[in-house]
DNA sequence: ATATAATATCAAAAAATTATGAAAATTGCA
DNA sequence: TGCAATTTTCATAATTTTTTGATATTATAT
C-alpha cells in the first residue's frame, strides 16, 4: 500500500511518515501541489494525505488535477478554523478529512480505514447461501434480496470479515461508529438484534459471547 | 493496568483519576516530571498520561528520561494553542494526544484503546487436546466446543498463563477479580469446582496445594 | 484412630448481563 | 420545510452467572 504524504511543512511530513512506517505502509512526500502531481503520474499511489493550505498550488487544486490523472482516495488536512464550507463544498472524492493539531494515531487510524475500504473493495463474502456482495452493495439469501440498513449491512460486513473471532461491543464500536463514537455501548445490542431478525435462518451465526461480545462463527467443514 | 497521571493541576489529576477508578484502573499521581519518574521507577507502571506544560521538568523532559528507563506507552495532554511545532516535533512513541480542554469521556475511551492494546491478545492455549483459542474466546476439548461461563474462562486462561506455579486464591482472587474484591476466599473454591466439572478428563490438572492454593500442573513431556 | 483444619460440594439468593420493545432523537431526502 | 427511515436511548423482561453460606468430605498431625 503506499501513500504520498503531501504538506509543505517538512517536520510534519516527516512526523507521518515516522507513523504510517511503524505500519509498513510505503511512503511518499511532496511539499507542493505540483510535486504531487508528479509523483502521482509516476508511482503507482493508493491513498494520498493532502494539506489544504500551501503555497503556489493549494490541496484543492492539486486534487482535481490528480483526479484529472487518476481516481485516488483522498485525505484532507486542515488547520482548524480554516472555512468548513469549502471544506464541505468540496468533498466530492474526499474520502475523510483530519483537523489539525491531530493525533498521530488518529490520523492513521483513519488511513487505516480508508485503505482497509480499498482493499475490501469489490468483495464478497459467502456462507452457504448467505452472500455479501459489497461491490453491488447487496446481501442474499437463497438468492433473495434482503434489505439491510446501513449499519446493519456495515455490522454484517464486519461479522464476515471477522468471522469466528470474538468482538467486544468496544471494538464493533470503534471499527463501525468510529473511535470517536461516545454513545451507549447497548446500541450494539439493538443493532445485533435487528440484524438478527432480517438474517432469518441464519440469525443463530452471530453468537452471543456473554461477558464478552458477539461472535460470527461458521464451522468451516459445512 | 496501572495508570500514572503527571500533571501540576492537583484538579486535573483529581477528575482524571476518578474517571479512572471507575474503570477499575489502578491510579498513581505525580505533580511534576521529577515525581513521575521516581514513581515510574518503583511501581509497575503500564501507561503514563502526561502534560506538557509543568514547571521544573516539562512533559517532553520526563518522557525522554522515562524512555531511557523503560518502554511505557504516554498520552499526552496539551493545551490548545501551544505550539504545533513543539507538538509534532517530538512525539514519536507517543501514542496519543489529548487537547486541553478534554472531556473525560474522550480521555478515557482513548486510555482504553491503547491499554487494550497493550493486553495481550490472540493467544491459543493447547495441552494435549486442550485448547483455549483466545481470539475467538473459546475452549475445546478433542475437537468438541467447552462451553465456560466468563468467570471459568478467565480463571481457565489464568492458570494456562501460569502452569506450574502455585497460586494463592488471593493472588487469583485480586489477578481475575481484581484488586477491590472484598468477597469470601471461598469463592475461587466454587469456580475451581465448576471449571473441574467442566474440564471432564482434564479435571486433574488443577490440582489442590492444601494451605496454599492451586496449582494448574502439567508434565512437560507427554 | 481421632481431632482438627482445610477443601469440596451444593443449592438458593443475589447480582450481572443480555434481549427486547418502544419512544425519542437524528438523519436523509423529496 | 416536513416526512419517512434510521439510529440511539432507555426501561423492563428474560436469562445466566456469581456469590454466599451451610454441610459434607478429605487430608494431616498427634
Amino acid at each position: 500500500m503506499r501513500i504520498l504524504v503531501c504538506d509543505d511543512e517538512a517536520l510534519i511530513r516527516d512526523v507521518i511518515k515516522e507513523y504510517l512506517l511503524l505500519e509498513h505502509y510505503e511512503v511518499f512526500e511532496a511539499s507542493n501541489g505540483l510535486d504531487a502531481i508528479e509523483i502521482v503520474k509516476n508511482k503507482d499511489i493508493d491513498l494520498i494525505v493532502m494539506d489544504i493550505m500551501m503555497p503556489k498550488m493549494d490541496g484543492y487544486q492539486a486534487i482535481n488535477e490528480i483526479k484529472k490523472i487518476k481516481d485516488i482516495p483522498f485525505i484532507m488536512l486542515s488547520a482548524r478554523g480554516e472555512e468548513f464550507d469549502k471544506l464541505y463544498g468540496f468533498q466530492l472524492g474526499v474520502d475523510d478529512y483530519v483537523t489539525k493539531p491531530f493525533s498521530p494515531k488518529e490520523l492513521v487510524a483513519r488511513i487505516k480505514a480508508v485503505t482497509k475500504r480499498i482493499q475490501n473493495e469489490g468483495l464478497t463474502f459467502k456462507y452457504k447461501t448467505l452472500v455479501l456482495d459489497d461491490l453491488a452493495h447487496e446481501v442474499k439469501i437463497d438468492d433473495k434480496q434482503v434489505i439491510l440498513t446501513p449499519k446493519e449491512y456495515d455490522l454484517l460486513k464486519y461479522f464476515m470479515q471477522n468471522k469466528n473471532i470474538a468482538l467486544s461491543r468496544d471494538t464493533i464500536l470503534s471499527n463501525i461508529w468510529g473511535y470517536d463514537f461516545f454513545g451507549d455501548e447497548r446500541t450494539v445490542d439493538t443493532h445485533v438484534k435487528t440484524l438478527r431478525n432480517n438474517l432469518g435462518k441464519y440469525r443463530d451465526l452471530i453468537i452471543t459471547v456473554r461477558g464478552m461480545g458477539y461472535k460470527f462463527e461458521i464451522k468451516e467443514n459445512e
